[in-house]
DNA sequence: ACAAGTGCCTC
DNA sequence: CTCGGAA
DNA sequence: TTCCGAGGAGGCACTTGT
């Protein structure tokens, strides 16, 4: 098929405001393709190249110089040919020669298809369908339940292969694509509550479980093969070394594991997020350390009397105490798929499989006890509980209401000191606000920005109001008088070496407008940075 | 050898 | 990761 | 209810430029 074919596609469904019509248009293509043709082209309708990292961003795209082609002639085959090329073009002089590629590629493509790749490529598709209508549209093209192509993605991880399955083999097809152990599936996530109360109100009975600020992680192993992937499926087994002595060390055969990965100090006290994200990716390289880092102590030995080798081992690394995982559900046990056992079921395997790995947690339906868990958590340093209804099976892929998360928000009242305009469906409003704290010796200190919590009128109300308040302006960017107090509802802030205040704003969201306040009356910079833990 | 720019990952 | 709009 | 797209923070790997 003609790659045009593709991009005419998606100008239709970008031009279609109803989903399920959006979804027949992207059905009525997948029927026209050959069956090889099927999974690049249903990842380029969905914004996405399954050669995943090409190495090709903005920057790249801007730079491309061509002619653009007359006629129509790359097929979909071609383009899934070059991004594979692209894919693997790495090392000294793999940006020239991406670039070559790339030049190449374009002076191919007509005008429209030159559009398309530009958007695909630069990750903005905005078509206003991505997997959730495709799973849809591969539905109707296939004939089969959207339900049974729904529990094959979630499952198999993977639309692509999906679509190819459900188009070629049907429902029959599809019911092989199940749970395997080495293949990420895709993980539940959990809507929010405002409070454990609400969140236990409407869930009744519950695990009220710890939530971790670290990485989640989806471990599997079989027998002697460990695996770890990250909430989008990456895999990042190679390069987190104490998570694997752990696993394998667990006393099962075949296991599959949710959880969440957090590096602790000394004290035994969770690091800030950003110190267990840069602890993910030091361990490969390594060489001596990653041998001598060997497994963390479990989380009770940690506390009394803590194996003297780690400690010894850890002072010498200057990088004490390490990576740990806590694991809060169990999909897979010695053979048998839990997916779809109640949560209650799960949670025995979990016991049964992890041992001291566990998230601490506590199933029940009083009010008060969920309340102390929440304390408990973060009375350890960690950013919440998630409250889970015992019945519900694990929801693959889905942020359904079975798991709840509570965090508390803080809220400041910070000063507008500029606005950048917005783009897409915001375009001609002044949209992403820098926002400043008042600086005791005079004037206001860049703590972050945010672009949440604007409804259209407020964006219509902030852009004229902020327009009269103009002191100077660049592409893109208003300087305003700093005169409008707003009041920012924050998850908490981090430390920064970007802004000059040291801190910056972790989830910065538009709660209102404050005109009754002045600058003066702003939360200061050091209120801010008394957020910061520790 | 080191810094800056870019891509891509986590939340 | 959060939020508001739209189907 | 579900999906989409608006865009935030930091940090590492890789490549290029000085």
């Amino acid at each position: 098929m003609l790659f045009a074919e593709i991009v005419a596609t998606s100008g239709g469904v970008a031009a279609t405001a109803a989903r399920s019509t959006k979804a027949d248009l992207l059905a009525d293509l997948l029927r026209r393709l050959d069956d090889d043709e099927v999974e690049p082209a249903v990842g380029f309708l969905t914004g996405e190249v399954r050669q995943g990292r090409i190495g090709v961003g903005w920057a790249t795209l801007m730079a491309i110089v061509s002619d653009p082609s007359a006629e129509p002639t790359l097929t979909v085959g071609d383009i899934d040919l070059a991004m594979s090329e692209l894919a693997a073009t790495i090392g000294s002089g793999s940006g020239a020669a991406r670039a070559s590629l790339l030049s190449r590629l374009f002076g191919r493509a007509t005008e429209p298809e030159a559009a398309f790749l530009v958007r695909l490529l630069g990750g903005e598709l905005r078509q206003g369908a991505n997997e959730g209508v495709m799973v849809d549209a591969v539905a109707k093209a296939a004939g089969v339940p959207a339900a049974a192509v729904r529990r094959a993605h979630m499952l198999g991880g993977r639309l692509d292969t999906c679509a190819r399955a459900a188009i070629t083999g049907g429902t029959a097809a599809l019911e092989q694509i199940g749970l395997q152990v080495g293949r990420p599936l895709r993980p539940m996530l959990a809507s929010t509550a405002p409070d454990t109360a609400t969140a236990l109100e409407d869930l009744g009975r519950a695990s009220v479980e710890w939530k971790l600020d670290g990485i989640r992680i989806q471990v599997h192993r079989q027998g002697d093969a460990i695996w770890v992937f990250t909430r989008n499926l990456n895999d990042i087994t190679a390069r987190v070394p104490e998570l694997t002595d752990a696993i394998a060390r667990l006393p099962v055969t075949s296991v599959v594991l949710d959880g969440e990965a957090v590096a602790f100090d000394d004290a035994g006290r969770p690091r800030m997020f950003q110190e267990t994200v840069s602890w993910r990716a030091r361990a490969e390289g390594d060489e001596g350390a990653a041998a001598a880092t060997s497994s963390p102590a479990a989380p009770d030995a940690v506390t009394d009397d803590a194996d003297a080798d780690v400690e010894v081992e850890i002072a010498l690394d200057q990088a004490p105490a390490g990576l740990r995982p806590y694991f809060f559900d169990c999909l897979h046990l010695d053979g048998r798929d839990l997916v779809d056992e109640p949560l209650a079921d799960r949670l025995a395997a979990l016991d049964a499989a992890v041992g001291p790995w566990r998230m601490p947690g506590t199933v029940t339906d009083d009010l008060a006890v969920a309340a102390a868990v929440l304390a408990e958590s973060l009375g350890a340093g960690h950013e919440g509980v998630v409250a889970k209804a015992v019945g519900s099976p694990y929801e693959a892929g889905r942020r359904g209401k079975a798991w709840r998360k509570v965090k508390p928000v803080h809220t400041l009242d910070l000063v507008v000191l500029a606005a950048e305009w917005g783009h897409g469906r915001r375009q001609g409003w002044l949209s992403n606000l820098h926002l400043g704290a008042r600086d005791p010796a005079g004037g206001f200190v860049m703590v972050g920005k945010t672009f949440k919590g604007m409804t259209d009128a407020l964006l219509t109300w902030q852009t004229e109001r902020l327009g009269q308040l103009e002191e100077r302006a660049t592409k893109g960017t208003v300087w305003v008088h700093p005169e409008l107090v707003v009041e920012v509802a924050v998850d908490g802030v981090q430390s920064s070496t970007r802004y000059p205040g040291g801190v910056a704003l972790r989830f910065a969201r538009v709660v209102r407008y404050r005109e009754d306040k002045d600058p003066a009356d702003a939360d200061t910079i050091g209120a801010v940075q008394a957020l910061l833990p520790g």
